[in-house]
DNA sequence: ACGGATTCCTGATGGC
DNA sequence: TGCCATCAGGAATCCG
């Protein structure tokens, strides 16, 4: 599943190919897949140049020029569980049009030549829970500062202080002075908290601070969260210099797999044996996704 | 108000 | 071999 190292790889070699190249063509053929309506879409991108490919959390950003260097918009993707940003380049073939198809995309954007060629990127995702979201310029209504899952994403954890780390953590606004007994694991995965982390690296992260999933996040101690944090830092960065996680459906923008799925610690280990005491993984359900852990490494 | 459960989707997988 | 139930999960939404 696409979290922030996949992201990130997929930005990085998405902006290579398509940055500076004009939207010329916008094929939509699944309407589900965009947001918002076809016209309003199509308005909002065609003809706009793609300036610069980032990344926010899951996101995947492309920042969109108008004439003149203005400020064009932006389109959002998220990629959810199998969504794939792809870059293809044109061959001005008929064999084009099968190539494209293969990849069964729902959303294709014929780009302009850029002294190489054109270049079409598509959105496919056969499970059909992503978007390509596209947003007005500036802030106000239908621009992207105005989407409240863009505005309420939590820190970026690569961008973060270990004390920011435990702030975010800590519940806001506990008015009543109760105390929360929200699950550490529920708390990575939760956006609005901290941005980019999915099931994958929060369950490689718990494991590699010795800290059970279902823990209560108000009861770990300062050093313990450190030590979380260290973890989080430490594996999102191997991961995205492993170029993410290919488990079955994740590829970059050139269609290549990632590799950090061979340094898998934890996720999808249930039952087999913990690389460092040998103890079987146990698996259970926290946050309503499947969890693995080790009973003897990890504790509460 | 908080936190858990459900829903949306389709392909892979395992049991019989 | 074929069929059917089960599972995977991010985040919106529903519910106790």
């Amino acid at each position: 599943m696409p979290e922030l190292p996949e992201v990130e790889t997929i930005a990085r070699t998405l902006a290579g190919e398509v940055e500076s190249r004009l939207i010329l063509g916008v094929d939509v053929l699944d309407q589900s897949a965009i947001v918002p309506d076809l016209d309003a879409f199509r308005a909002l991108v065609l003809g706009r140049r793609i300036a610069r490919v980032d990344r926010r959390g899951k996101l995947l950003l492309l920042h969109l020029q108008a004439g003149g260097g203005k400020d064009g918009g932006t389109i959002a993707v998220h990629l959810r569980m199998t969504g794939r940003v792809l870059a293809l380049p044109s061959t001005k073939e008929p064999a084009d049009a099968d190539a494209l198809s293969a990849h069964r995309p729902r959303v294709i954007l014929t780009l302009s030549d850029r002294g190489q060629g054109g270049m079409f990127l598509l959105f496919a995702d056969v499970r059909r829970f992503g978007r390509m979201h596209a947003f007005a310029p500036g802030v106000g209504p239908g621009s992207i500062d105005c989407w409240p899952f863009y505005r309420d994403l939590g820190p970026e954890p690569l961008l973060l202080s270990a004390q920011d780390f435990r702030a975010c953590l800590a519940p806001s606004g506990q008015s009543s002075g109760k105390k929360s007994r929200a699950r550490i694991k529920a708390l990575l995965l939760n956006q609005g908290v901290i941005a980019g982390i999915g099931n994958i690296y929060a369950d490689e992260a718990l494991f590699r601070a010795g800290i059970r999933p279902d823990a209560v996040a108000g009861g770990l101690s300062v050093r313990r969260l450190d030590r979380l944090f260290a973890a989080i830092r430490s594996v999102l960065t191997q991961a995205i210099a492993e170029n993410g996680s290919s488990i079955r459906d994740y590829r970059d923008a050139h269609g290549d797999a990632g590799a950090f799925q061979n340094h898998f610690r934890a996720y999808g280990r249930g039952g087999e044996k913990c690389l460092d005491c040998g103890a079987v993984m146990r698996s259970m359900r926290v946050a309503g996704r499947t969890s693995t852990f080790c009973p003897h490494c990890q504790t509460s």
